[in-house]
RNA sequence: GGCCCGGUAGUUCAGUUGGUUAGAAUGCCAGCCUGUCACGCUGGAGGUCGAGGGUUCGAGCCCCUUCCGGGUCGCCA
């Protein structure tokens, strides 16, 4: 028994004791969250991740000494006491408070330790800079809304397991020491003792380990697993971040979004009591970009886009025209009733907004009573802006923004321009869960800086069967067997089926621009294995910390980790990254440049 | 790397056209108080105005540089 608890063990957690243990003597241990003395009467908030329980300090039930020690007793201070629950009379019960009609009256207690005056009060409505509360991570995590986020991941991580285990999967263990390959996002080193010169790579993602499983035959594999970029960092984006990761095999797409879509029902039904309804809309790429600008679609409200382009195409206004002409489009949003709602300043704003995602300008046509104001209408013929209102269903009050450039110029400022009015307007509805699939989405992208084509998912996913043969003639048209799941407007998780066979894996990797020698160089370990009775096999990885986050209702991932990093990718609490001995380094063969 | 926002008591903020000794709330400390629950009352302490430089008779406020934090674009297969 430990020396300083002298034989005292707790018997509940604050929170605990209920109606029905009114009478009992109880031996409660946790934090002094609030203090409110009287004088000869002392109230304590006594906390302890479970909640709050009353404790009264009376003059009467103390000893004049132990009365004294209570006086000096201040927030955060770690104590135990032991006393009796009683009820409290109606008038001084607490209806805020989940234990507020009965407390506890201490008869002893012992103070465990003491707490400096905290930098900010541990409140839920804390309202302090969040670098102060990662400076004291330990205090901001006493806080009950971050220990309920904490549980809520817990929840989503329990259930998880228990789903894939009910279904047949294996939680399997890869390497964290693994090799740095080309493609995707930057690794974090980590140089190696043993081989001068040489380093290890942390896993982006557990992706070429969790196919070489499914050639071991292990059919269905999860983990709940770390994966690091080292990118910059966002609101949603963290350098080390965890991800569920599925892989199965002898599947084709609708085996895999069927099983995942049991398992998004079991989490947010454990997580949050929520039900789902299955299956999932689905959105093919091409549909979810045409109608929303984006491929992770907020689906909970209007504002869809609409292509003019056929209409802009021989029109006398140079913008809409040569957009056409050079492959690319013209586009618009209907923002309903929005003339009363925006003067020409907030237009203008809307005009700047757009410029964040490298639209070049945007047109727009107020619909008011005393007929049309638009910059844009003097160059246009009366059919032609017919055409457009037409198409718009443009009425009294609507304002019409245009955007004319490369498509995905167009999608990408009007898909935020959209999000953008959603907001302003108040169209999104707080507390509904919109998810989808979205489906088919390209295999390959254009790099225009490095002039070549690079994978939208991955280098391993499988182009759809139809689209194989456009490798060879047209790659930058190919579909992918590729998915993603998209709530509220955020990614959660992206998978696809892969590819199998070392042929078409060759071929990938040469539309990708690798010469076969190179090829075989950075992934040979898994051609090699391909080459072994490889099965059909997909997967997916979902964002653990987001899904939290969107769960939780939290608006920063930070929120949803422990000890998360801030923008910088340091750890304001141990400070990390530090400098290393130097002789560390030399046994690393290390030379730092300053 | 670019753009935007911010930095003033422990904390959250205010601070007028550049003008006396930089304020408020809360927290903290002390005293009083037996039914509070954001307890109350009285009193008190608490400031490198992020840092450096400049303009000025005079700078929290204007200018330049820089550091720190947040958001975001690029980036993130």
């Amino acid at each position: 028994m430990s020396e300083l608890l002298m034989g005292w063990k707790r018997t509940h957690l604050c929170a605990e004791p209920a109606i029905e243990s009114v009478g009992q003597e109880e031996v409660l241990m946790g934090w002094v969250a609030r203090r409110r003395d009287l004088g000869a009467l002392i109230f304590v908030d006594l906390r302890d991740r479970s909640g709050i329980m009353q404790i009264v300090f009376d003059q009467g039930d103390l000893s004049a000494e132990d009365f004294a020690r209570a006086e000096h007793i201040r927030n955060e201070f770690c104590i135990a006491v032991k006393g009796q629950i009683v009820k409290r009379d109606p008038e001084t019960v607490n209806e805020k408070l989940a234990t507020g009609y009965i407390e506890l009256r201490v008869s002893e207690f012992k103070l465990l330790s003491k707490s400096e005056t905290p930098p900010f009060y541990i409140e839920d409505d804390v309202n302090v800079q969040e670098m102060l509360r990662l400076k004291h991570r330990y205090l901001d995590l006493r806080r009950p809304e971050m220990q309920e986020t904490l549980r809520l991941r817990h929840r989503l991580a329990k259930a998880t397991r228990d789903y894939f285990d009910e279904n047949g999967f294996m939680e399997i263990e890869t390497p964290m020491l693994g090799k740095s390959t080309p493609e995707g996002a930057r690794d974090y080193l980590v140089p190696s003792r043993v081989h001068p010169g040489a380093f290890y790579a942390l896993p982006q993602s557990p992706q070429l380990y969790k196919q070489l499983l499914m050639v071991s035959g292990m059919d269905r594999y999860f983990q709940i697993v770390k994966c690091f970029r080292d990118e910059d960092l966002r609101a949603d984006r963290q350098p080390e971040f965890t991800q569920i990761d599925v892989e199965m095999s002898f599947v084709d797409i609708d085996d895999v979004l069927s099983i995942n879509e049991g398992l998004i029902k079991r989490l947010f039904k454990e997580g949050i009591g929520a039900d789902i309804k299955l299956p999932l809309k689905r959105l093919t790429y091409k549909e979810a970009m045409a109608r929303f600008g984006s491929d992770k679609p907020d689906t909970r409200f209007g504002l869809e886009l609409c292509d003019i382009s056929d209409i802009a195409k021989g029109c006398g206004f140079q913008v809409f025209s040569g957009a056409v002409e050079k492959g690319g489009s013209v586009r618009a949003i209907n923002a309903k009733g929005c003339v009363e709602k925006f003067a020409r300043r907030e237009i203008d704003a809307l005009v700047d907004f757009v410029k964040i995602y490298r639209a070049k300008g945007m047109a727009w046509i107020s619909v008011t009573n005393e007929g049309l104001k638009s910059p844009i209408t003097k160059f246009l013929t009366e059919d032609e802006t017919n055409a457009i209102l037409s198409r718009l269903n443009a009425e009294i009050g609507d304002i019409l923004f245009f955007i004319a450039d490369s498509d995905d110029i167009v999608f990408d400022s009007l898909g935020n321009l959209r999000l953008e009015l959603a907001k302003k307007l108040d169209l999104i509805p707080e507390g509904t869960f919109d998810l989808l699939w979205v489906t088919e989405f390209p295999l390959l992208e254009w790099d225009a800086e490095n002039k070549r084509f690079s994978a939208k998912h991955h280098p391993f996913t499988s182009p759809m069967d139809e689209d194989i043969p456009l490798l060879d003639t047209d790659p930058g048209k190919a579909r992918a067997k590729a998915y993603d799941i998209v709530l509220n407007g955020t990614e959660i998780g992206g998978g696809s089926i892969r590819i199998h066979s070392v042929e078409l894996q060759e071929k990938m990797l040469g539309v990708l621009g690798f010469s076969k020698e190179r090829a075989w160089q950075s992934f040979g370990f898994l051609m090699e294995a391909f080459k072994f009775g490889p099965p059909p096999h997909g997967g997916i990885a979902y964002g653990l910390d987001r899904l939290t986050m969107l769960l939780g209702n939290r608006t920063s991932i930070r929120d949803t980790i422990a000890f998360p990093k801030i923008q910088n990718a340091a750890c304001p609490l141990t400070d990390a990254p530090g400098e290393v001995e130097a002789k560390q380094l030399r046994e690393l063969h290390i030379n730092v440049r300053n």
